[in-house]
DNA sequence: TATGAATGAGGGTTCATTCAT
DNA sequence: TATGAATGAACCCTCATTCAT
């Protein structure tokens, strides 16, 4: 592994875990078993290593989630591919996701414009699916930016507890959010009618 | 106004937009009116601060949760009660709502373990409510556990987009919640079963 | 015991304990039951607080001694006197001797110089008394400012070692010290001879 | 001279001065023609500047003392070598001394006692010296460790009045000293007999 | 390529003291 | 007499970053 890798790895594991302010470039250095002006030789400041994280993170996710968009089955396959997807991908970058959730206002002004563009078009991604739903007559009449919303909190929360080698695995959770986003935590009741 | 809730308001203000660490005593004194040995007059560390904000906070839900939870309806419509409840609370502080999320970390390592004590009391008394309807037969088999930080992303997320003065208010967001989690996203098709 | 009193004694404790620096005003108001204010009402700084003990330690004793050096006995039993006079009066009042010896830096400079001054004055008297010892060929041949010097390093020192509760009392102290001081430390030898 | 040594030099010189608690760090640097962090690049606090000065200024001590200790002369000449060895290494290193009786308090409370610890061995180590002394029937039955303190008292009150480039040289003060100490400060009377 | 040394800027906090009431 | 409130000044220390070598 590069050096330069070894920096990100680190970096990485000490955002998440204290939080990019709390993290010192010293600290990043001696756990990366460099000098500090070493480090500066791979990276031009401390923001800029967190900016690579969280732009790396996001835009390995991107392509996949292109390959379900751009697929050719219906739109709810669709969605519970992209349910599994989310659930999976968080779940093994755990300190990705926290520093994605985490660490936003730590970038520079620059970096922060880009990630929240960068954050727009997944969210435009699912807005499109939930349209193709909505065309489909399958989606309650809900504002899909809400519906894209909840999506989001629903994967997203997974960095405040999930634990991916827990009792409950990365597919088996993936099958629950799709479920509960797509038919709710209810059973269907006996004369139940959709409103 | 007192002082002190002078410092309290500015400092809530100050720690969501720009965040606790970026946050300086002498930002929040300046902003409050106060010399800065006068802001430490009234709390004794900048931490502390932080603590009586997010403590005070999650507090202040409690007794109306409590209301809810022990009311004399069915579990549904406290569920329903919930989410309504929570859009509310949230959509009107959203400061206190950002900083709950992202700022646990600064807070040192004793009042850390008092907020997650006190958020794991949130989660239990929505986990009983969801024991409620399993024992009605009334819930999909899925882990309690899981329902609730479903539920919990689901609500908190709103810190990341919700504008509560927007086309949305509130209670029609807290409808709309509550549809999804306990109905689902997607319409009753004829024919669809439960899997 | 008046306020004043209370003041007076209990920064005396804390000063001999953590030092003058590191005692704040606040914790010597604490601890006599006092407003900060309220402190300041009995003596106008911390400084003149510190100065009042070590000048009103030092003036306590002036009387006594000047009452063995102006009594009509001969130098020797003079000096056991004033031997037995300091180990008693130091023993009585560890605390002050200790801030006797640390604090005179802490002084202003204008109550440094009366500190040095009324030093000296210790030094003189007992200066003449190795003189009229030396006029009565008593002495040996060594300059009475060393004498005093070493006098003073022997029973000043007892602040950093001498229990007065302990097994050897300050009547006992006193002899040994002017055993020591008169005729030294080793016994008189068979054919040891005056150099 | 390394700029470690010049920050070491500079520091003692100021707490012998003003005091420990009442030399800036700001200050310290300033002498040293360096900046504050710059400071902070060599030592990791200010109470570590301390510590240092005053380890390594008793361990500076500690090798010739046990060179005296040990040496094959008799326990009296023993005696005055070391009343020599003192008054020479305190009259050179003033400073030092002054720091070493009024500064123990300024140590973290770890400091302070492996400082207690190592004064200890000096102690100690002069009350072996006493035994031998009682041993060969030379001392008056006295208790050592008293006798220890008296001997302490006498050469580290030195700091107090002590020009080593005044009228009394080092060796001449080292000779008093032991001759006081030894056989007291009167002369031997005819008749006379220890009590 | 690599690093010991250095720094300007700023961090949170404490201090003795004063003042309005 | 008594005190809650307030402050200017200074404290020690850490930071990300740069530079000379």
């Amino acid at each position: 592994m590069s050096q330069r890798d070894t920096i990100l790895r680190v970096a990485t594991r000490l955002f998440a875990d204290k939080g990019f302010e709390r993290t010192s470039v010293r600290k990043i250095a001696e756990e990366a078993d460099l000098s500090v002006p070493g480090m500066f030789h791979y990276f031009p400041s401390k923001e800029e290593i967190l900016n690579e994280i969280m732009i790396g993170f996001m835009d390995e996710g991107y392509t996949r989630l292109m390959d379900i968009y751009t697929s050719d089955v219906d739109p709810v396959e669709k969605l519970e591919a992209v349910c599994t997807f989310y659930v999976e991908h968080y779940a093994g970058h755990k300190d990705q996701l926290t520093i994605l959730i985490s660490e936003g206002k730590s970038l520079s002004l620059e970096h922060q414009q880009a990630f929240i563009d960068k954050k727009r078009v997944y969210v435009e991604a699912l807005k499109r699916l939930f349209d193709d739903l909505a065309k489909g007559g399958l989606l309650k009449p809900i504002d899909p930016s809400v519906l894209a919303f909840i999506f989001f909190g629903m994967v997203h929360w997974t960095y405040s507890w999930y634990n991916p080698r827990g009792e409950i695995g990365p597919e088996v959770l993936g099958k629950i959010f799709s479920e509960v986003f797509i038919r709710g935590a209810l059973k269907d009741q006996e004369g139940d009618k959709p409103r």
